[in-house]
DNA sequence: CGCTAAGTTGAGAGATGTCAAATATAGTGG
DNA sequence: CCACTATATTTGACATCTCTCAACTTAGCG
């Protein structure tokens, strides 16, 4: 079952080509309860009892690096993904093939779950450096689902919180303008960071600024442009990819402006 | 358990008061099998055993009239709603007391799938004309996942289908101006009302321009500016709600200038 | 019959997009 | 190691779109 992993997966037209590297070595498997990741990741909210179940199976572990895809939209879904080191974009290709990124995941993040609907990834992941997954079949959590109780309100509860996700950020680009849609962006980089353990003041974004744009709904200029207001505000300092955030309680307010 | 349904909900503190009435008469009840919904809704894609273990339980069903509010951002997650008849509204209360609308749900649509991830529900739903609902209690379908295989897929593809549904109105706010918004708004109503068997090209909106406004990211006076923009094209006959699509292949053109 | 809410339309302001140029950075091949 | 190329980022000038504010119309309702 796990080979299905390995299989070079059905390509949709595209005009952007993002290579899918067949993997040279058996991956590696993973137990959950002796991941570091364990608090943040699926076993979040399972009883001891159902983690043990979890741990009966190991996933296997593979590595994408950079620019690689893990999967892309269209492609068969039989895999839930953790990402396990590293930040992915999610992105949608339009058909004119410009594409729209639709979120970022971060350790302990689970991807993937938008292809249930259809049977098919609705959208393709991205490794945006080099990074470390874990793939769950979803088959094999099905299964679980039905012997160990709590395991399919984890999975439910996952799909819920991705729903309202994307609700705060239907939110956001449907009445926010460019300086508030960067804050809110800019704090919940800040905060999932804090979450896993790094400064949630000082980090390197992994994520171009036309990603951003592309994810906030304007131009990269606009990203651009507000980055500099900010640092001229004095809410940040920017070095390209490098922030600190100098200021977050100005950041919020410049944030809550509009959402008070 | 389903006395639940009919205690008044825990109420937030908001700015919009919405009457939530306590029914006066006990719910009458309703078989999924003998449901002329049952194509469209809950049991869509259900193998007929399945769909029998359905009809072990019958569902509370419930009207509430236009202007009602059938549960409340906040309220304890209980149900998940089947729209039976009418439309309904969801909507986030920002902090300020605005309210942004979320989604639109017609006949065989499922309501409150996002309370999942908080046990609350993320967002409100308003009746905008008298309507009837199915409420089904959450815990009734998590026992009959146990038991009816199929039944937990059901649930789990119905909420792919609302991340689904969330990426694409996400790209509509995301990368498309106020023409191309509407179009892809009127030709969605257009598919949904024909898949219910009323006319694809000529129907009543059920929410106004300020609700339109708000569901995809712009003011009323635009929309009201868009809609006579159409209608100068020849694309749209416009009579305050009443529409009526004269030119289907424009509207989709004008909607694929940016997506093509 | 007047009141209120919804919708339409106009004029001007403000925000963001577009196009263009300059600079910086990283990776590549000689 | 260096020059070179491609890419990312910043910034300016201007165009365009949408918002804001305001007036007016229409329809429904007590």
């Amino acid at each position: 079952m796990h080979a299905a992993m390995l299989e070079a997966p059905s390509r949709s037209v595209r005009t952007t080509i993002y290579s899918v590297p067949v993997p040279s070595v058996i991956a590696i498997k993973t137990h959950c309860s002796s991941c570091h990741l364990r608090d943040l990741c699926l076993p979040c909210g399972l009883a001891e009892a159902d983690v043990d179940s979890l741990d009966g199976l190991m996933f296997a572990r593979r590595k994408v690096k950079a620019g690689e895809a893990l999967y892309l939209e269209g492609d068969k879904f039989l895999f839930i993904y953790a990402v396990r080191s590293g930040t992915f974009k999610a992105s949608l290709t339009l058909a004119d093939g410009r594409d729209q990124v639709s979120g970022f995941y971060m350790a302990g993040e689970l991807m993937g779950l938008d292809g249930l609907a259809q049977g098919a990834y609705a959208s393709s992941a991205i490794a945006l450096e080099d990074t470390e997954i874990c793939a769950i079949p979803y088959s094999l959590l099905s299964e679980l689902s039905s012997s160990a109780a709590n395991m399919q309100h984890v999975v439910t509860r996952l799909m819920s919180r991705e729903i309202v996700r994307e609700h705060s950020l239907m939110m956001l680009l449907g009445s926010m303008n460019a300086e508030e849609r960067l804050a809110a962006f800019l704090l919940n980089l800040s905060q999932r960071l804090k979450a896993r353990g790094y400064s949630a003041h000082e980090f390197h974004l992994r994520m171009s600024r036309a990603e951003i744009g592309s994810y906030l709904g304007m131009k990269l200029e606009t990203v651009s442009r507000t980055f500099s207001a900010f640092a001229l505000q004095g809410l940040l300092e920017v070095d390209k990819r490098h922030i600190r955030i100098v200021n977050p309680e100005g950041l919020k307010r410049s944030f809550e402006l509009r959402m008070r």
